[in-house]
DNA sequence: GTTCTAGAAC
DNA sequence: GTTCTAGAAC
């Protein structure tokens, strides 16, 4: 006889196929609810903690408003976004954090569902932090800063998002470090030099 | 997004 | 032989 394995909690709603990659993809909509993971939040936003931080601080800034992704945001989003990227600001200057630079925002392509915007501070230590993709993600134009993004969403009202090849390229590019010139061998030996721009 | 690990790179 | 990367995960 076979054990029956627990179904994942959608069973009850509509069972039409969604397109994500799998249940791991919504992570993030359960960790906002966790009290241990939320760092502050408002009537608009909360403020989680990566739970694999790439660097020393590295926070999310996600909507409370379902809002799944850069793609799905439009003009009438833009106060939303200028919001987070207040927030995400006053919480790097901060008692706990005015010692260290931060860079704020979002992924060209993200993974998981729920919009978030990054605020990481700019050393790249961590024990997380492994891939040549994970480098890029942050310390390639793969990453949109948001002061960027909501310039052109004033601008122009809408955002142009690289297409997946291009995303799927800078991921790919080779490595270098963000702080000077060097061009490491691989990701142990960038994770060393990095050590050095302490 | 991470984990795991085969096989490429050294 | 060891280190490192990259692709599958039902």
């Amino acid at each position: 006889m076979s054990t029956k394995r627990a179904q994942p909690t959608a069973n009850n709603e509509k069972s039409k196929k969604q397109k994500t990659s799998g249940y791991w993809a919504l992570g993030l909509l359960d960790t906002m609810k966790d009290p241990e993971s939320i760092v502050m939040e408002d009537d608009l936003v909360v403020v989680i903690k990566d739970k694999y931080p790439k660097a020393e601080y590295h926070y999310l800034v996600l909507p409370k408003a379902d809002i799944s992704s850069l793609k799905k945001v439009n003009k009438e989003h833009l106060s939303l976004l200028q919001h987070m990227q207040h927030v995400a600001s006053d919480l790097s200057t901060d008692d706990e954090h005015k010692h260290k630079n931060f860079k704020m925002g979002y992924h060209a392509e993200a993974s998981m569902a729920r919009l978030h915007l990054h605020l990481i501070s700019d050393d790249m230590v961590s024990s997380c932090l492994k891939t040549k993709k994970h480098w890029n993600s942050y310390n390639s134009s793969f990453f949109l800063s948001s002061a960027d993004i909501c310039q052109q969403f004033e601008a122009e009202g809408v955002v142009k998002l690289p297409k997946s090849e291009v995303c799927r390229k800078l991921l790919d590019t080779p490595l270098k470090c963000h702080k000077c010139s060097f061009v490491p061998k691989h990701m142990p030996n960038l994770k060393d030099h990095i050590l050095s721009h302490k």
